[in-house]
RNA sequence: GCCCGCUUGGCGGAAUCGGUAGACGCAAGGGACUUAAAAUCCCUCGGUCGUAAGGCUGUGCCGGUUCGAGUCCGGCAGCGGGCACCA
């Protein structure tokens, strides 16, 4: 008997299907049409430096859909790429000095041989860096085309500053107010900056994400919910008084509500600190400047805005009650309302919203309930709004009374539009993307700012704009903005000296079109339409939940403006998505309280101990791998000492792919075993095998027969629960296939046909579980004399005759609880069943000598006899 | 606070349509082979009563619909995720 040895045979096979150019994808192949494409893709990775569980377990899904799809006749599109811009680089050279491309370059080398000798089916020719010239020019190209569009704008807006690193940072790099790196304390600051008009899109956005039937059902939510729509009614007030004409809005103030049912219950109005008509009293009075300054700071800070008390300063001015010209309320500004939503000004209606409620309590303003609740015995308001915006009538509110909140939203609406002082309004929560960064590693924005000419995007033939090489990371700030020359070129339009924009692309720009840019990844223009046409969108793509909201909502944007400025032909890029679980780990700590990795234990009864030392060790919450908490298992290490198809079948056995799977090492070890106990099983069996391609035997015996049904009937099972994302089931449905198989071949006589099924059944085996474990298959199927690559094998098909039960059990029930059982040939006549199991003795003991009040059958499952 | 999801043996999980609860794997226990170990193979494995046959009970908790509920409906609890002054 031999071993497997993954060692050996995984780079053998690896190189073989490099030489035969087994996963080059070539669009519409011999010029044919009937072969379907399929395109799938996974996620690409950020080049860290080495990949991790949640790689593998990423790719192993993704290779096994490439796979499949393949052997099922499909041209299938797998390709991989590196997400390679970004701030760790830049971390790297700050800390280490050493340059962000060599650091990068260095990482994708490393990570390029661990993806290969995971055995992934990827076609590498097609490989791609977004941190790459040749890629990154075409983002810069298109980006100028969504300039023209005016899908891309710069407008002023606030960004969290951290002074000492002077550095724009993102709003998880602010932790309690302070930078994450210096620790200063983080300021709102005015930058000018580049942004996306993803707004434009926001309808669309929205209707399309419901029609996108292959994407989680959570994902779509959350996406919608990002985008936020709501209708409302826009209205303005008349400020009275002298000098409100003075004010920007010309007298009047415009709010956003989509509550004016409860107009009646309005005690104030409040603006925000950056409304124009807070600024335009700011300039005068240095007590409201100080007010709006202190708002806008607390703002910056996500964690101090959650605990912040409602603050307000009382402006003096006040607005007319639209339909009560005796009413009045207050103008206030308020640290609560937001400049980016709706109007940047509300009315406060205290008693049917939480946020006016708090306020109204600090500022002592009137609470008027003005909705009940239907059929209640009236309202008061304590310390809770009654904010029910479905059950309810109207009270104290004129000609609004005894109305319910529809018919007194749409009344309001009504007058308010007749008098020319409002209209129905849509509001999205969703905002603009900005894309400015203030950082070296990342695609530089094509344009040229000249003192003469203004914003003048850089000429077609002087593209890409490159970053450049010699920069240096020993003072704060940007270092290109800091480069001697780079950014001091002649204005492409007058010729005059002008200057460089020295802000760099976000990086989900550059992962908003690599999918794209895969179908055709060497062509000129950035896409090739012919080709890409062919290929997109993305059947199937697969990644982490945590990119859920933003990554693809970018991605679908992007797609749109590629689409407008004629990129692409589709609106959607991603027609199926699959958002895969984490892996965790079990958390290990020493006496003193330190992280300890898994290797560096040893588990013992009832617990663990160090492997050094022997000191207890106290085990931990099992949680999300991570380096921190040191619960990391590394990928290259685990493929070194089990091979790539222990790992792979690892990662989709037992827990179903969208939810967290634990790494344990006896999980390992079980993948590992049945590693071997395939291999075994082919090993053992060459001496009684028939020569492959026989026909199938005249004479067949029912051992030989029972093991034909058992291969068809999972034939057909793995083949549904692959197209159904249920690896952890096709893998128990494989084990069940190779548990038959042990037994068929360790029971004493050979019946009929024994070999023809014997052969059959191991073939089958290793061709369900190529596509996870592709070298082990690849190997067996050498083994099993075959001269050709299993890669190129089509998928089997089950027999329907063989998957048919020739006997069925029906479960007998009397009063619904089990009391037997009987087998039967499916399809017996329902009074058949009756009587038979009205003849059981276990029957007739329950029934107790009642007679059967109803006979409840289900064909061919189950008999219930109701006394 | 609002929205969403989940809860099944010692553990991961299975049960596609309301019809045998616990497939498959892991762990554990017993046995075979072996000088021994490893590897491998066989058996047992929700709880409980019983020598057994066979009962009873059991899918977070309470209630409902149904001949029949892990599955459907209502309420509650716990855990997890998303959003969070969005007017």
């Amino acid at each position: 008997m031999t071993r497997y040895n993954p060692k050996e045979a995984e780079p053998r096979w690896q190189a073989r299907w490099e030489d035969g150019k087994a996963f080059e994808a070539r669009p519409d192949p011999d010029g044919k049409k009937y072969r379907e494409k399929y395109y799938v893709l996974e996620m690409f990775p950020y080049p860290s430096g080495r990949i991790h569980m949640g790689h593998v377990r990423n790719y192993t899904m993704g290779d096994i859909v490439a796979r499949y799809k393949r052997a099922r006749g499909f041209n299938v599109l797998h390709p991989m790429g590196w997400d390679a811009f970004g701030m760790p680089a830049e971390n790297a050279a700050r800390e280490r000095g050493i340059h962000p491309a060599i650091w990068t370059y260095e990482n994708i080398a490393t990570m390029r041989g661990q993806l290969r000798a995971m055995g992934l089916s990827i076609d590498w020719a097609r490989e791609l860096a977004t941190c790459d010239p040749e890629y990154y020019g075409h983002e810069q190209r298109m980006f100028l085309d969504f300039l023209e569009r005016g899908l891309a704008y710069r407008k002023e807006s606030s960004v969290n500053w951290d002074p000492v690193d002077e550095t724009v940072l993102a709003n998880e790099q602010v932790i309690d107010g302070r930078g994450w790196r210096s620790g200063a304390l983080v300021e709102q600051r005015q930058l000018t900056q580049w942004f996306f008009k993803i707004t434009a899109y926001a309808d669309d956005l929205l209707t399309s994400v419901n029609a996108l039937e292959r994407w989680p059902e959570k994902v779509r939510l959350m996406q919608s919910n990002w985008i936020g729509r709501s209708e409302g009614l826009r209205m303005r007030f008349a400020i009275t008084g002298a000098g409100a004409k003075q004010l920007p809005g010309n007298g009047e103030l415009e709010v956003y509500t989509t509550r004016h049912d409860t107009i009646f219950g309005m005690s104030f109005c409040a603006i925000s600190a950056d409304h124009p008509i807070a600024l335009a009293l700011a300039s005068g009075n240095p007590a409201i400047a100080e007010f709006n300054k202190q708002c806008r700071d607390i703002a910056g800070t996500a964690e101090a805005l959650e605990r912040a008390e409602k603050l307000g300063f009382d402006t003096g001015l006040r607005v007319r009650h639209p339909f009560d010209a005796n009413r009045d309320a207050p103008i206030y500004i308020a640290n609560f309302v937001l400049m980016g939503y709706g109007t940047g000004a509300i009315f406060g209606c205290p008693a049917h919203d939480q946020r006016d409620l708090d306020f109204a309590r600090k500022y002592g303003l009137t609470v008027l309930p003005v909705v009940a609740p239907e059929g209640g015995a009236g309202i008061t308001i304590e310390n809770d709004a009654y904010t029910d915006n479905s059950d309810g009538r109207l009270i104290n509110s004129d000609f609004l009374n005894g109305m319910d909140i529809a018919a007194a939203k749409a009344e309001v609406a009504k007058r308010m539009q007749a008098a020319g002082a409002g209209e129905p309004a849509v509001t999205f929560r969703l905002r603009d993307w900005g894309v400015s960064r203030q950082r070296y590693w990342g695609c530089p924005i094509p344009v040229i700012h000249c003192a003469a000419c203004g914003v003048v995007p850089v000429p077609e033939d002087q593209l890409p704009v490159t970053l450049p090489r010699d920069v240096t990371f020993d003072k704060p700030g940007n270092p290109l903005a800091h480069h001697p020359d780079w950014k001091h070129v002649a204005c492409p339009a007058c010729g005059k000296d002008a200057v460089r924009e020295t802000d760099t692309f976000d990086t989900f720009v550059d992962s908003s079109w690599y999918f794209a840019r895969f179908c055709t990844p060497h062509a000129a223009a950035p896409i090739e339409r012919n080709e890409a046409d062919y290929w997109m969108p993305v059947d199937q793509y697969i990644g982490g939940v945590e990119h859920a909201i933003l990554h693809l909502l970018y991605s679908r944007f992007f797609t749109r403006a590629m689409k407008e400025a004629g990129y692409a032909r589709d609106a959607e890029p991603f027609a199926g998505l699959f958002t895969q679980g984490m892996v965790t780990h079990e958390t290990y700590k020493d006496e003193t309280g330190a992280w300890l990795f898994p290797e560096q234990i040893i588990k013992r009864e009832g617990g663990a101990v160090h492997r050094d030392t022997g000191a207890p060790v106290q085990i931990g919450k099992i949680e999300s791998m991570s380096k921190s908490k040191r619960n990391v298992v590394d990928p290259e290490a685990i493929i070194a000492h089990y091979g790539a198809d222990t790992a792979r079948w690892f990662v989709v056995s037992d827990t179903p792919p969208e939810r967290d799977i634990e790494w344990t090492e006896s999980g390992i070890e079980g993948a590992w075993r049945f590693t071997q106990r395939v291999w075994r099983l082919v090993d053992e069996s060459l001496a009684r095998l028939p020569a492959g391609h026989s026909a199938p035997p005249i004479a067949i015996g029912p051992a030989s027969l029972a093991m034909r049904k058992a291969t068809h009937t999972a034939i057909a099972a793995v083949t549904e629960d692959i197209e159904r994302f249920h690896f952890n089931r096709a893998v128990a449905r494989i084990y069940e296939l190779s548990n038959s198989i042990n037994g068929f071949i360790n029971q004493t006589k050979a019946d009929d046909g024994a070999g023809f099924a014997l052969r059959e059944a191991l073939e089958s085996m290793i061709l369900l579980l190529g596509p996870m474990m592709p070298h082990l298959a690849e190997e067996c199927w050498a083994a099993l004399g075959h001269s050709t690559m299993l890669v190129h094998e089509n998928w089997p098909l089950a027999d329907a005759a063989l998957t048919r039960q020739d006997q069925v059990t029906i479960i007998v029930q009397v009063n619904g609880k089990r009391r037997g059982e009987l087998t039967l040939a499916p399809g017996t006549a329902n009074n058949e069943i009756e009587s038979r199991a009205l003849a059981m003795e276990a029957v007739a003991r329950h029934m107790d000598g009642k007679t059967a009040r109803k006979v409840v059958i289900v064909p061919d499952r189950i008999v219930n006899v109701v006394v």
